[in-house]
DNA sequence: GATGAATGAGAATTCATTCAT
DNA sequence: AATGAATGAATTCTCATTCAT
């Protein structure tokens, strides 16, 4: 009795997708627009729900905030870790830096850092997480490759954990200066391969023990 | 070495009666606040004046946020050229980098770059100001004494701007961690000269030619 | 005497089947929260069914609302007109008095009541549901007695409705201020049958005729 | 040069008179949409203020609410206790009854009525306040001259507390309903007047002494 | 010029109701 | 029929900015 139009409905149930993807939403508008300039409605549109469903899943804007920023911590903290090959010092702390600088420069952990600092004060937690998952999961591993390095002697009698925190801070502060190279013009015109090729060469000649090769020559 | 042209100046100081104390504190409340949580009420009454007296020094809170970034920055870079006192590389460097991680260290210079950063898509005029005004002058100003270093065989033979950008990213870097030294345990124990001082060590590591002694016998 | 008209009722019971325990979770939730602070979610969840359900029975939280009021009404009310045994006129009204405050006393009437005040304004069909059938009801019961009393020469020459109207007052506000003993001070420390008793002697004073007794000397 | 329009300006400061007049206009909101019902903007437009202006004098909609109950609450009060002139005690208490009759006859003082009960969970120190202030300050009164009058062997040897409490019962029942005459059939067609007095010579029933006059022989 | 009262646009949050499952 | 995920209108509260005094 009349023509039956096969309507597509007006929404769908993915109880189990939502949570996800409104947190991969609000990244998004966070890391353009900071935690305050972020509006609910923005991440709500850009997630593809109402501003009410946010509200089920997730107490709040703070909450969303920190659950997005935990969840991209984890999700760029595996990699981290994964990188511990086996091998001599020197080809695993290669491997070390490409693996890192392929994570810090994706655009989404470059927004984290941002983020991360710049509510440093208001969510303390938050902090004290990515500081412990990322920094000290960093350190921790660059450490060892060290410290197995100038067992072997490969390298010169350096402190292994503050060797290793150099090499991270080089490339964390690299990482940030490329996110903005047109900003940073002390880097030139420099590719990324080629800031990594020069933060490598500086770390190595530190450690290197007299004699000792850096790999490549 | 080549034509100098006469610059127009990045910026343009604003008129000179109005009130320092407005910038000091706004500083003071947008270093705690960030930019969306200062309330211009707050930055009024640490001034000590009403509201309504800011908006006839200023257009309005964005404005005040870019004076009091310039005003910073202009006062904090002020001291990081001042310090190219003579006297052979090391003892150059050494002191650049006891001014730095001073400069580095005060709170409002951690204020600062957090701000910076947080605010790096909405103002691009200040970052690039910052840009230029602090990470461009110090790694100049490091660059010219390790071109002095490496001419003089102090040196090894690296690429000044490099190994400028490597000792201006691990003093940078250990500063933000300093300031938070809470959460970033891979610090340790650490004070303020440990931190400088392996900083240093591993600078002049990488930088020192073999034979040339870093300074401390 | 007179012509009893066939009258309309004045409210029909909705479907049999409608879950009463629906109505029964509502008056909890409405009683602590009042209308607007009750939650359809929490009426749902005290009747142990899930929101949509409750939006097959009635049509929303209106509704739901007067459906309990009524239902409260009717079932206190039963119980408001059977009182009316055989006996003497003191003896009568005495037992008025018991079986009213008793209803009156209810948690659930005593809500009733601060719900039908409170929204007085925007149901007026169901304010003068319960005003028809509780004062009135009450109102009718007792007059006949008094005028029976009267007729009899038990009480003296008042009017029947007046009389009524002045016990059911008392009745109603004792329960009000009974309900909140802790607040309302001015009740000291009387006990539920220290005030009722209180309440029947003076209205006893009141309609005594001299000479007749009060039924406890 | 050019007309000079005398213009009006858009709003005035009046910092002195705000607040009562937010308290007025969030009465008349309160009474007829009671606390949930009334909307902060309605408030402010009967104000004839801006929706900001009340959160600059009040904190919230809650507190708004509490203020205004208590100036009410307190501006009835004041009249209940003038109302102690001298006299034998029948021309006391009736002074008394006309008096207070008034003042619960108010419609503001109704809607007071109605929002104490119906808040009643909600703000126990606000119901606390009204309590004392109301419900004691008339029975404290009416309990003195009942005193006086059964010392003086006018009033018959009742329990002047309890003697009050039920005039005040009496009234305040009363006025409740005869602020819904429309709905409670059972005042009939009485005039405030016919009720006051049906109430007035109801007490003195219960309290004159055989032998003593109401007043009106 | 300074003040701070007043404004009003804007944002977060709630929750009655709808409707896909 | 029952469920509860999803909606979105409604509401409170905030605060940058304006402007009467």
């Amino acid at each position: 009795m009349g023509v039956q139009a096969e309507v597509e409905p007006r929404w769908r149930r993915r109880p189990a997708e939502r949570p996800e993807e409104i947190l991969d939403a609000a990244l998004g508008v966070f890391a353009e627009q900071g935690l305050a300039g972020a509006r609910v409605e923005d991440i709500a549109a850009r997630a593809g729900v109402s501003k009410g469903t946010l509200y089920r899943y997730f107490t709040g804007k703070d909450e969303i905030f920190q659950e997005a920023v935990r969840a991209l911590v984890a999700r760029n903290v595996r990699e981290l870790t994964a990188a511990t090959a086996p091998g001599d010092p020197v080809g695993r702390l290669d491997r070390c830096i490409t693996v890192w600088w392929g994570v810090l420069r994706r655009p989404s952990f470059g927004a984290l850092y941002r983020l991360i600092l710049a509510e440093l004060h208001h969510f303390p937690d938050l902090v004290r997480f990515y500081a412990e998952e990322v920094s000290g999961q960093v350190s921790t591993v660059a450490a060892q490759i060290i410290r197995d390095g100038v067992a072997g002697g490969t390298f010169r009698r350096v402190e292994p954990p503050v060797a290793a925190r150099m090499l991270h801070g080089l490339l964390t502060q690299h990482a940030v200066w490329a996110a903005r190279r047109d900003l940073f013009s002390h880097l030139g015109a420099r590719s990324d391969e080629d800031l990594v090729r020069e933060v490598r060469e500086f770390v190595f000649s530190a450690l290197l023990a007299p004699g000792a090769t850096g790999g490549e020559a």
